[in-house]
DNA sequence: TTGCGTCACGTAATCGTTTACGTATCGAGG
DNA sequence: CCTCGATACGTAAACGATTACGTGACGCAA
């Protein structure tokens, strides 16, 4: 590894000097510029970050928290973080929180041990404990969720995006929607959705009907069964997470209805799940990437403090008009 | 932030003192440790990481480099990584290839100045370009590829496992086996699988049919096309990746083929992706969380230079006997 | 000519650790 | 009693950068 002082001894320069440059403080002349510039690229080098970062007390790292770093909708937000961090120079490093906040916790210590630029919480809630483990200095920012904690926020606006999605449904003629919602664990950001779909159902007279899975395929089996249960006549059903979505438009093939002439599906999130079943998922689309894009920018300081960013229906196969009625 | 040398000052004892009892180097009493270990916790230390690392020269973080961010097969190893890291008290730091090798240069070059521990390469060959960029003392690890590098490896035997599934097909009857592979440019993994199929069927006297998409789910649709083009009378499909795998099953069905009655779709990886088509796609399984523990323990110097973790197959629905011959 | 402001550097302290080396204390063996 | 070897520390020098401060040279106005 060659050091500052090599290079500023090849150049016959002090360190201080060649530091200058580097970082674009002035003073120094255009000569020795070029001089320096030509003798790091011909050494190599490369400012140690660690070293840098001991000096300044930040580190050009940048903190994620997932809730699992396989997660579907955290994979596309973090693609964003990943590449707009790039862009601004800087480093990812990567967390889970699991069940619990204890492995947050954790997590959020050894990041602070780096001195990290910020931090991006994705679809976590903060904890006063999480808040101490990382420090007050270190600026945080959550994606994904914006009630429930005080962070800057970067989202989409979840109460009317569902209630806009459900009124999709409702124009297509629907009136037997059913809502397969998302778990209680996280509240944050299924309570507003389904205040949405309430509202929306409300507003032309028809009645909600709600079963809770917890966001993953499976669970949306027998939430999809009660459903049936409680109305074997919906035409249509509004799943919070395309991984639901995905099992309904399965699970209602599988009983042999055709989707979407007798039964309309409509999922959240746009993930990549939404093109792997056939036909493919219309959606409720969040922007996941820009949202990782804009979480960093707002990290990094720019922009306001509460992003919501534009969601959009998308109508792809699984969603029609209402099946004519039976006569 | 609290430093070393303010909790030394409480106990009343040296930095040296406190930071050998930190590290377990020997050299101190029974008493001091306690009155140590209490000073720390009660004033919340956490050794500076940039410090240490600086001192020590290297960085209790783990680099890995990923086609995408987003991709699941990556996800799933990546999540192996993160959990084993962890236990060792390493942190993770991310970086993504793209097309081309210049991102992974940038990527590695940027991380060098962390001095990392090592880095894990997921599905990514290594070039001269990017060893110069990290460093020859960074070790590195290659996961999910074993041929095309002299990195040490954390891999499934690829010809075998696409031996053995393409021989699970036949064993259940299956002649008309049509193979769904992956594009050149992912030529190290995809090759040997495509060996396999062909020893497979040449084992049993039947033919080889070929089609090449590009791993993922729209690339499927038109290899499907030609595949039923050139034999009209396939009774199973083998996809080497479950993207396509799962397209192969939505297609079949949108056809009128029933699966795995009329038409047998076996997968390759078992990714989320499987589950979340009807009926669930069998698949050739590589143990993706495990690979990446692997890789991790194997940069930190433990195992062999070369693992070849065992595959499976794993019979869900997409895949039953040969469907009755008309007559 | 003198004086002063600017430019272009160099010097040296500093960030928070680790660690080689020095040292005081103490017990035991001769 | 003296010596020797552990044991349990303390001292101070690094690690590689940044940066406040000092300084010599130069230009220019008075």
């Amino acid at each position: 590894m060659t050091t500052i002082r090599e290079v500023a001894q090849r150049v016959g320069v002090s360190a201080a000097t060649v530091s200058r440059v580097v970082n674009g403080v002035p003073g120094f002349s255009e000569l020795t510029r070029q001089r320096v510039l030509q003798a790091i690229d011909e050494l190599g080098y490369e400012p140690d970050s660690l070293a840098r970062g001991l000096k300044t007390s930040h580190s050009a790292l940048l903190g994620v928290l997932a809730p699992a770093v396989s997660d579907a909708l955290a994979s596309q937000i973090m693609s964003g973080v990943e590449s707009e961090a790039r862009a601004h120079g800087h480093a990812v490093m990567l967390g889970r929180t699991g069940s619990g906040a204890e492995l947050a916790v954790e997590y959020l210590r050894t990041l602070r041990a780096y001195r990290p630029a910020g931090v991006v919480l994705i679809s976590t809630a903060i904890t006063p404990e999480m808040r101490r483990a990382v420090g007050s200095r270190v600026p945080l920012v959550s994606v994904a969720i914006r009630k429930g904690n005080e962070l800057p926020s970067v989202a989409i606006d979840d109460e009317l995006a569902a209630y806009e999605g459900t009124m999709s449904l409702l124009r297509s003629g629907h009136r037997r929607i059913g809502l397969l919602a998302g778990d209680e664990s996280s509240v944050l950001v299924n309570a507003p959705r389904e205040r949405g779909y309430r509202r929306a159902m409300r507003a032309v007279g028809a009645k909600p009907l709600e079963e809770r899975g917890n966001s993953l395929y499976e669970s949306a089996i027998p939430a999809l069964q009660r459903l049936w249960q409680r109305d074997p006549e919906l035409t249509a059903i509004f799943a919070l997470s395309d991984e639901m979505g995905a099992a309904a438009v399965n699970e209602a093939q599988r009983r042999g209805l055709r989707v979407p002439e007798d039964l309309s599906v409509l999922g959240f999130d746009d993930t990549p799940t939404s093109r792997h079943v056939h036909p493919p998922l219309s959606t409720v689309a969040q922007p996941l990437v820009p949202m990782g894009e804009s979480a960093v920018r707002l990290l990094l300081g720019q922009g306001p403090r509460n992003q919501v960013l534009p969601h959009r229906i998308i109508a792809r196969g699984s969603t029609g008009p209402t099946p004519m009625p039976p006569h």
